[in-house]
DNA sequence: GCTGGCGTTGACGCCCGGGGGAAGGTTTAC
DNA sequence: GTAAACCTTCCCCCGGGCGTCAACGCCAGC
């Protein structure tokens, strides 16, 4: 297979292939005129970096799951490296999801305090109409 | 107040206040000889900028409390528009955070189920040493 | 009058990942 | 024979928020 099949088969682009060629993710044997060989498994190596790709995984986090798969293992998260990167993308996520509910909780609480102070202005400076003293319309 | 004083103040650089000014965030007045001349409003501006970004606001994100002070209120978040952008950021937040969770929960997914294969692989690989059958030592 | 420390403008660099796109040259496929 | 697919190499870009020169002006002290 080359390439251009690749690409299609596994939904991305020759280029996309290229650079995960150039991070040495994804290397290609060579067909005689030079053009890039690939078989099934390659297509299985890529398929496994494009799944956590969109899980939030950048490349160099896919490699031990690549090179899992390429050692032989059934699944790409067999090999304990594997189980490091999940263990510190969830130490991250984590991380990452801690700092941003504190950014939210300090925001929140200059709103609600920005909030009150405009309320406490308007109603000092314009006293609340009672119903019991203008009881009729308008 | 010249410009090096004023960054400093502000904890900031002079690079950061010209570009401030260029961003036409911070603008400043021109003492005869052309130099930046700035005043205690100024660094009072300054430092509702550097609040803010502190709490992961982006320089235009700061504008409209910037120029709510400027307008003679007396908090930055004294405007309606200021009050807008608070929500529009704690959507933001609320929108990231929901996110990561999300991607949070299937790394978990991935994660444990990873583990309970190699559990059970290691299983079926090694039987467990019972205690009644080998009770004694190592 | 000279050094040093401020100031001015403008322009380029950078960081980060994940490629995009074009130029210029083979090889293959119909 | 020619179009499509492939090859390599190269630069570009996205956003934000400045850093870092370069080349020059202004002012104080000695």
């Amino acid at each position: 297979m080359r390439i251009g099949e690749l690409a299609e088969r596994a939904g991305t682009t020759t280029r996309a292939l290229r650079y995960y060629e150039q991070l040495g993710l994804l290397p290609a044997r060579r067909a005689g005129n030079g053009y890039r060989a690939y078989d099934e498994g390659d297509l299985r190596l890529l398929r496994e970096i494009r799944m956590l790709q969109d899980v939030g995984f950048g490349l160099e986090e896919t490699r031990p799951f690549v090179e899992c798969l390429r050692a032989g293992h059934p699944e790409g998260d067999s090999c304990p490296a594997s189980l490091e990167v999940y263990e510190r993308k969830l130490a991250e996520l984590d991380d990452c999801i801690a700092r941003l509910r504190d950014a939210r909780a300090r925001v929140a609480g200059q709103f609600e305090r920005a909030v009150r102070a405009r309320d406490e202005l308007a109603a000092s400076e314009q006293p609340p109409r009672c119903e019991l003293t203008r009881p009729t319309k308008e």
